[in-house]
DNA sequence: GAGGGCTTGTGAAATCATTCACAAACTATC
DNA sequence: GATAGTTTGTGAATGATTTCACAAGCCCTC
């Protein structure tokens, strides 16, 4: 298959929110100039998003609205339930690990560790803080695929390092620090940071704005 | 001036994190390969970006790490503080509110805002939650340029809609919702849920990872 | 089953972003 | 002050993404 932008895999992820909607309100199908317009982008970008991964429309009449929530959790690996585990069970990892939003989509947080002794064993919704020490072992056991990162920078790369040798395959990345994963793994970051510094921007140059 | 790609403002949020690490270490001047280098990018894609605001190195030996960045947070808008309501004082918004990540580049959280009682008065760090009723007031008061959105995705965008006709100018959103500002409003979002999914994605699709 | 009215799927064109490549400018040394 | 060794700043080239534009396909009505 060609190579998919990032941009496009998004744009997916928002159709995906916007159909789930239309589903409930029980519509039965939908063009792409009507899920361009909830999601802000162009009907073309849509039908060529699509088309990547095959022709899921009729001409004439649109999309239906649950063959395409289908076809698109298919594309972004959603018809499956994915494993995590959230390391650093300080502010951001104990608001990550109560997150309904998660486990609503299909990831099944199945472990928090954390070094602190006086978090270990702190019970957040219905799981139990653990110990960091066990990581290498639970990881073996439980197969997470994915790892959220909750810890200070400093201490960010040592633990991607450990759960990407013990076999973790893709990590979110919430520290404010670069880090460098194994090839073969899937890196993403969110900084705060950055994006406040983006809208400072977007601030103090206001005739070049982009929205 | 030119229009400004995200992109590029992105990466010189993040030249501004290394050389500030460059810094602390007594670097003096810095080449845009060793800039590039700790960024994961190119020499030329550091001088492109930098040369779209004009022109701070100098030739055969480098740029000055001070100097840059200087330079660098006039561009972001960095020079200045800027003032921030965080609205929803729940797991998100209290870590948030509570993340001394913002108050050390500049952001002051000067309000933090939640409908209900039970969160009304509690008290996070040194800032005490107060009741969104007083929000329009306070934003008239304090002027805030920003406003970071931490409630739940239906009340989303009635709360944007009361920020900026308050005078708010820049929003940075937390709830999975699409959400529309006026003109003149710089709009943001961080989507927990795509970022799972861009990862479910490449984990899904390993033979085209972007890593 | 022919025709009108829509909407898809997709090459081609246009736009946007990154990389290349090199002249110009600076430092250091002799 | 001439020369060697760097590194910047930037047009031009390449590459990627978005937009355009239209043939092909489907529904519905007559
Ligand atoms: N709080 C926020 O709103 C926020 C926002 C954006 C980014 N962040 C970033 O997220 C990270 C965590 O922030 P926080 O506010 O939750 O901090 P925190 O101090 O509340 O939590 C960090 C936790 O990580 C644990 N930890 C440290 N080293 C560890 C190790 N080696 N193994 C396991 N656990 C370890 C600590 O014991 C602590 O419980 C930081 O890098 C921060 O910059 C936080
Ligand atoms: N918790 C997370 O890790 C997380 C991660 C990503 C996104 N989010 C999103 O962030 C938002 C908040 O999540 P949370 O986990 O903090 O939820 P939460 O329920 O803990 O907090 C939401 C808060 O918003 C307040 N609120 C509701 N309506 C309000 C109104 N009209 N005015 C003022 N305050 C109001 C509620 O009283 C509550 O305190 C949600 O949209 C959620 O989807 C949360």
């Amino acid at each position: 298959m060609k190579h998919i932008a990032e941009s496009t895999v998004r744009r997916l992820s928002l159709y995906l929110r916007f159909l789930e909607e239309f589903e409930t309100q029980g519509q039965a199908t939908i063009s792409s100039g009507e899920l361009a317009l909830s999601g802000g982008t162009t009907s073309a970008q849509v039908r060529k998003d699509l088309s990547f991964f095959g022709s899921f429309g009729k001409r004439g009449l649109g999309y239906g609205v649950r063959d395409l929530i289908g076809s698109i959790r298919e594309i972004l690996g959603l018809h499956r339930s994915w494993s995590v585990v959230i390391i650093g069970a300080g502010k951001i990892g104990a608001a990550l690990a109560q997150y309904r939003g998660f486990t609503q989509r299909g990831f099944n947080v199945v472990g928090v560790y954390d070094k602190d002794p006086s978090r270990i064993g702190v019970t957040l919704d219905d799981i139990t803080v653990r110990a960091d020490a066990e990581l290498e072992r639970d990881i073996q056991r439980l197969k997470p695929q994915i790892a959220v990162l909750c810890v200070p920078g400093d201490a960010a790369q040592a633990l991607v390092d450990r759960v990407t040798k013990a076999g973790v395959k893709a990590v979110l990345n919430f520290a404010p620090a670069q880090i460098h994963v194994p090839k073969g793994v899937t890196l993403r970051a969110v900084n705060m940071a950055t994006e406040l510094e983006i809208l400072a921007f977007g601030l103090s140059h206001p005739e070049e704005r982009a929205s």
